[in-house]
DNA sequence: GTGGTCTAGACCACC
DNA sequence: GTGGTCTAGACCACG
């Protein structure tokens, strides 16, 4: 595990997300244990309650659990994880396009603009 | 001059992107005065150090002006201030659509979604 | 605000917990602000970060509301929040029933001990 | 031997408290042997480490006697162990008999709420 | 080895 | 003044 940490936003928020992606993605599966919280934080270079509030966080989010004395387990599948990303994507993603309407963009050119962030 | 505040992003912030919509819109002109500070921090029920924090930022930017003794007046014109307000709007649209696209929506859904969120 | 805290059970659920009760009291009323994290820390000879925790749990679970530079309300009244502390309660208490039973105490003895407990 | 393990508490505790109750139901008698710790950590699949240590604090507390080639043995019988069951169990017990007046119960809803719990 | 909790103290944004 | 985040490092319980 492995990523570059946005010094502009919460670094605990950033780890939920990479972890959420990663299930998404397949990179991690139902089961498997995720990185160890010290392992990430080095690996990160983070302190490791920072990961651990992260790690908390998304076990109360039913997205991992903890395994005593082993470590932290993928909890779920798509089905409950994708409505716990999509929810916190989309409302962002909303929040964007009406901010885009406000500032007086068109909706041709909101279209363009997706696929030119899209493919590049 | 009204709008409900959200408690969960700083609400100066929120009063310098309401400013700047209103003048967009054309609901406020180029010399008109925008609502004083005590005014409008006690429409909205905000303090009035908060309102002022971001008239003073407003200033800074050149959006608008102190009349001292009267209070403030827009200084920019639609035009020249639509590309400040693009910059920023468009930054936060890019990194939202990546996050979609990291969260494993496929693009098609993308477009549909930036329909269904403008229209609704 | 003022208490022993027992060093052998997490300090910050003791937090909640006490919180949650104040306000079921009605020691807290809605709307009114808690005791702010430094205050609260130092009166009880804690660490900030662990109140911290506990209140930004609070928040998670709906009980309080950040009112940001200004500190904490109590966010909803009995309805919601005596949901809240009714099930960690009542799933103590019921593990603790099934306990006395598994024990071999028979259900008249448990009742008199209510009582006994209740007012001593 | 089997049976559920939570994740959410000690499991070495669990297992303890297991062997204790097995013992004071009958199910395991004065000189009889208790599973093997292999046997028994297969059979709820976990580590067979946690097993030890669970049979470890049983010998210590004079519960269970070690039969050096052959396992373990049920030392006390059901009148000795009552005791040290029933001051663990009621300290438990009364301390969610107080948090439940805390958290605003009458005691007359507490006392149906053992009932209820008592038959199912 | 793993996570869970806590302390001490820093720096920042916000009001 | 308020809370929010983070670092550094300690100690403990658990497997």
């Amino acid at each position: 595990m492995w990523f570059k940490v946005d010094f502009s936003k919460p670094i605990y928020s950033q780890i939920k997300k990479k972890i959420k992606e990663a299930i998404m993605k397949g990179e991690l599966k139902h089961g498997e244990l995720i990185p160890s919280v010290r392992d990430l934080a080095s690996s990160i270079s983070v302190n490791p309650n920072t990961v651990a509030r992260a790690y908390r966080e998304l076990v109360r989010e039913g997205v991992i659990e903890p395994r005593p004395g082993v470590g932290y387990a993928v909890k779920k599948n798509e089905a409950v994880l994708r409505k716990s990303l999509e929810n916190e994507v989309l409302r962002e993603f909303k929040n964007a396009v009406l901010s885009m309407k406000n500032a007086g963009f068109t909706l041709e050119r909101v279209m363009r603009l997706v696929e030119k962030s899209w493919n590049g």
